[in-house]
DNA sequence: GTCCGTATGTATAAAAACTATATGGGACCT
DNA sequence: AGGTCCCATATAGTTTTTATACATACGGAC
């Protein structure tokens, strides 16, 4: 079967399995397809997946069946609201991410500057090339107040939930840190790689957080919290790339004393602070000049 | 212009611009067409963007040439940051998000219970038609600690960086509040409506949060805040709804006292915090069934 | 009830897209 | 020099898609 055709029948399925029902009228605005095309696409999909679609004739479209079996699509909640998410931060032309009338959303945002897409190309290039890049960075370390020119090694990308940074070799440092990508102003020229990614050890090895529910909540609510995260006896593990702690603390809200909060804003805490402050000290983590950074080796 | 072929020249670009080039057999591998459609596709797209490709023979593909100039894309660093965030996450097949060897990513994740599919479609379905729908929750509440039988008329979405949550009418405690949609294990019998989305005031009043950097970050320090955050004379503006107040302060960090807190790690203020307080007074923010809600009208 | 607008479905011929196959050329490696 | 891998192009045949036309069904306005 063709690529079109598969996108389209895939298409039909998305539509009647989260949106209700589908429509010739929907398929035509979508692929700019003729009337009997769009027919024709409607018979195939009955013929590939019986018993998932009805003609509706009241309301005129198709709607799923009872026992709606998905076949070019995979039912994936998580999928779906992926396409809110996108629709509701402004990415794609509404439309591209098939959702026919997306219900009313909104996403608690936090506004930040936009990534360059010169520097990002250019940071793409240095990695996949191994090379190093001469990159203007605007540091938050006192000692440099301006943006100035330094030479890294990328090797990786990180996301702590709100921005992007690149795990990178400092070659001014000889260490592997994190740049922020909205810091990255400018690039300059390539040269040749400083350390390979290998040699990162904070981001290759793992520390597993051991989290319980806040003890100061009700055996009830220990249990609906327990459930949430996946524990098993009150317990659950989550493992994180050194290079990563720091960022998977500050979310979970585990970074300042969490027993001391309100239990009901911060429904966990570290089983041992002493072990997850130990591998903060092993990550190493100092707050210099890339906001936070993790240098080591 | 057909969409397949629409669909096919975007790619090539994407390829080109993002990940430095582009084959024949890359077109061959994600689209199924042949040896000579794949050709006359190049053809077509330095037809349509003339100077955009140039054959590397050296490389033995397409390459980007230096006043590349997008014809089919949108340029957009986020929407390429978006696609890594999504491989990252293990969404969708690897290869349907066009990255060809995505770097090395990892995100700071926090596992979740995963959202039940039939509890959302049921949920999208009342939303669509106007309904109330019956819901099994299982609220915080210490009063309720086992999921409980609840009728709910919801209208919108909600994410706060972490779950989503749908925002609705609670036909028990007469208030709009948010429901977790990972805590809803199974959906009932639709009803008649309990009340319209336009008579949900928190959610369509908004209130700006005025926030500054850090006052006890140097002067260079703020003003690298400043611009992160799109400051103007040191300060910034977020409107966000009444309903989504709660969430935004807590990814923010100005849910608790901002101003003690280590400015390395907690980068800005609120300008008045008894502003903020008050707002969330009128957002009316109660800890109660639905971990956070809001309650009012 | 009747008319109208808007859906759907289908039949036909024509156009367009695509495939299979074959041929030729250039660059690089052994 | 030969093999390999990639590109481009030509031809004929197949498949997909379009354009056009016509028949049917439902719901609401008159």
């Amino acid at each position: 079967m063709k690529w079109s055709v598969e996108r389209r029948l895939e298409f039909l399925e998305f539509r009647l399995f989260w949106e209700g029902g589908v429509n010739r009228a929907d398929l035509i605005e979508m692929f700019g397809v003729s009337v009997p095309q769009a027919s024709k696409d409607l018979t195939l999909y009955q013929e590939k997946a019986p018993g998932n679609a009805f003609y509706d004739k009241s309301a005129r479209r198709y709607v799923a069946g009872a026992g709606f079996r998905p076949v070019f699509l995979d039912p994936d909640p998580d999928a779906w609201l992926l396409r809110l998410r996108s629709a509701a931060e402004g990415f794609a032309d509404a439309g591209a991410n098939w959702l026919a009338a997306p219900p009313e959303a909104d996403i608690a945002l936090t506004p930040r500057r936009k990534v360059d897409t010169a520097a990002l190309r250019g940071i793409l290039a240095a990695l996949r090339e191994g090379a190093s890049l001469e990159i203007l960075y605007q540091s938050m370390s006192p000692a440099r107040p301006d943006p100035v020119w330094r030479r890294i090694s990328p090797h990786a990308f990180g996301y702590d939930g709100f921005r992007w940074h690149v795990r990178a070799w400092c070659h001014e440092t000889g260490k592997f840190k994190d740049f922020l990508l909205p810091r990255v102003l400018d690039i300059g020229g390539r040269g040749a790689a400083g350390a390979s990614g290998e040699q990162d050890r904070l981001w290759h090895d793992h520390f597993d957080i051991v989290i319980t529910p806040h003890p100061k909540l009700s055996a009830g609510q220990q249990a609906v919290v327990a459930r949430d995260y996946g524990m098993v006896d009150g317990r659950a593990a989550l493992t994180t790339r050194y290079a990563m702690l720091f960022y998977v603390l500050k979310r979970l809200g585990l970074l300042e004393d969490a027993r001391s909060r309100d239990p009901r804003t911060q429904h966990i805490v570290a089983e041992s602070d002493a072990a997850v402050a130990a591998a903060l000290r092993r990550a190493n983590f100092e707050f210099d000049e890339a906001g936070q950074t993790g240098g080591g080796s």
